[in-house]
DNA sequence: ATTGAAAATGAAAATCATTATCATTAATAA
DNA sequence: TTATTAATGATAATGATTTTCATTTTCAAT
């Protein structure tokens, strides 16, 4: 009897295949500035991959959350939406939330005063509470311009 | 055939009758410091008003959070959570959250600096983005005290 | 006190997002 | 090739929230 088989385990063994499905989700979400959700996700590649089941999108999406690759939201429409997530710190950015129609606006504006005091609360958290911080969700609620 | 019947209606034209579902709920988000899911909220008081129903909670959770007198939140765990909404500015806080077991704590020890920050932000994104800010949600997640 | 319109309620059914099952297919180390 | 595991998708199950609908409660007008 053989021993235990070994595999090329896919990027810190969270997978081991690179497969077509996964790569089209994830292309997807790198290309669009949308923060869509996995029925959207779905629709839009069925067209192009009729193979594809729901519940692989589900699947993938959570793999790649939990890869950190993407991130996944609550804004409170009930279904969870997902972006990609760049590794340049540059790219990163909060979100205005329309509670009327539920646009998302992206907000990147970042003033080098604001960076350095989001840094010196989280380090003060992490202190006080014993917490440590892995990230942070900043989202201003209100009326877009075409609710108001 | 009399005219239209006329009532005398509640707050802000939102309801008319304050009944006895509704002051219960609300009693029981303004002793509570913990942010309570519809579920959690009819469990616990189900014990004392054996009528009231799930449904009622959650139209009355709907009403309140409309009028402005709780908030509801999404903090990614599959159920929405409420809590009271204080007035007074020195209550206002934000959260931290763990990601492992759902965690919530509440973060109140702002410093002046955060506070003008925020303010300021809220104004430039106001005239940017055309956008009337309501309010804001900040969370740091992370990983609590027990599950470093 | 009685009446009748409208509000509020709760049980049950419906909806909707997400997850679990399971049989099938694809990939690949041996 | 073959044996073994990974990945997939159809389907069923779950769980939170909403909708429906029949009943009860409230209250202004009589
Ligand atoms: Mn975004
Ligand atoms: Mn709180
Ligand atoms: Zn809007
Ligand atoms: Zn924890």
């Amino acid at each position: 009897m053989a021993g235990p088989y070994k595999w090329k385990h896919g990027r810190q063994g969270f997978f081991s295949r690179w497969t077509e499905p996964r790569k089209a989700i994830l292309n997807l979400l790198r290309r669009t500035s949308k923060h869509m959700s996995a029925k959207e996700i779905y629709t839009s590649l069925h067209r192009y991959y009729p193979g594809l089941g729901l519940t692989t999108v589900y699947r993938t999406l959570d793999l790649l959350a939990r890869m950190g690759i993407i991130q996944k939201f609550s804004f409170g429409d009930g279904q969870a939406r997902y972006e990609f997530k760049s590794n340049s710190k540059t790219e990163h950015h909060h979100h205005l939330v329309c509670s009327q129609c539920g646009k998302i606006i992206d907000y990147t504006e970042f003033t080098e005063e604001e960076l350095k005091l989001i840094q010196k609360i989280e380090n003060t958290l992490e202190k006080k509470y014993d917490f440590e911080v892995q990230g942070h969700n900043i989202e201003f609620f209100g009326l877009c311009k075409d609710c108001r």
